[in-house]
DNA sequence: CGCGGGATTGACT
DNA sequence: GTCAATCCCGCGT
């Protein structure tokens, strides 16, 4: 299957962010492949989206949110964790969408490895990174033809929005509808 | 299953 | 020095 192309990642980040579900991100390693269907994702979106890591502009961190589309921005968190964006719209609007949630499709063995055994393989940002094995190396890799990449996956059923997980200091932007989340059947 | 608190490090004030 | 787009563990229900 082809990985998404550039001009997929140039539309507007909720559209990308809404058509992301269901879509199968597959990380190629030396030793095998791993894979899952995207479940859930939060956009963040422009220069005054306080809950954007580019609302102050762009730092040494955040410029790839700044750069052309369809890059992988992949940032550590408390200290401990990696989570994994892939940057949307133009180049100079700071935009990204972030990956919360798979359901594994391939490499069930790995990622149980990778996880320590646990039975949360890929249920959250910092977890889904750990088990298919994504760290700083990947930051900026191109995901339109890399060992990291984003494929059609299969249609997606019904999809439901709601406000963005941990952004409490985000002020209004709190509020924003902007993560995406298949249904639970 | 829901809650509370600790872990741990890089970016920025 | 502060705080973060999180997770894990232990405890109570």
């Amino acid at each position: 299957m082809e990985p998404l192309d550039r001009d997929f990642y140039r539309q507007n980040t909720l559209k990308v962010a809404r058509s992301l579900i269901g879509k199968l991100l597959v990380f190629e390693h030396s030793q095998g492949r791993l894979a899952g269907i995207i479940l859930e994702t939060e956009a963040y979106r422009g220069p005054r989206d306080r809950a954007s890591h580019a609302w102050r502009g762009p730092t040494p961190r955040t410029k790839l949110m700044f750069g052309p589309p369809g890059f992988a921005y992949i940032y550590l968190i408390y200290g401990m964790y990696y989570c994994l964006n892939v940057v949307t719209e133009g180049e100079g609007f700071p935009a990204a969408v972030l990956i919360r949630a798979l359901e594994p499709v391939e490499g069930l063995d790995r990622m149980l490895q990778n996880r320590n055994g646990s039975s949360h393989l890929t249920d959250g940002p910092g977890k889904l990174c750990q088990a298919i094995g994504i760290d700083q190396r990947l930051n900026g890799t191109d995901l339109t033809h890399g060992p990291l990449c984003i494929t059609a996956g299969r249609p997606s059923r019904k999809v439901e929005r709601g406000p963005r997980i941990g952004v409490d200091y985000a002020g209004a932007w709190r509020e924003k509808p902007w993560r995406f989340r298949e249904t639970a059947v």
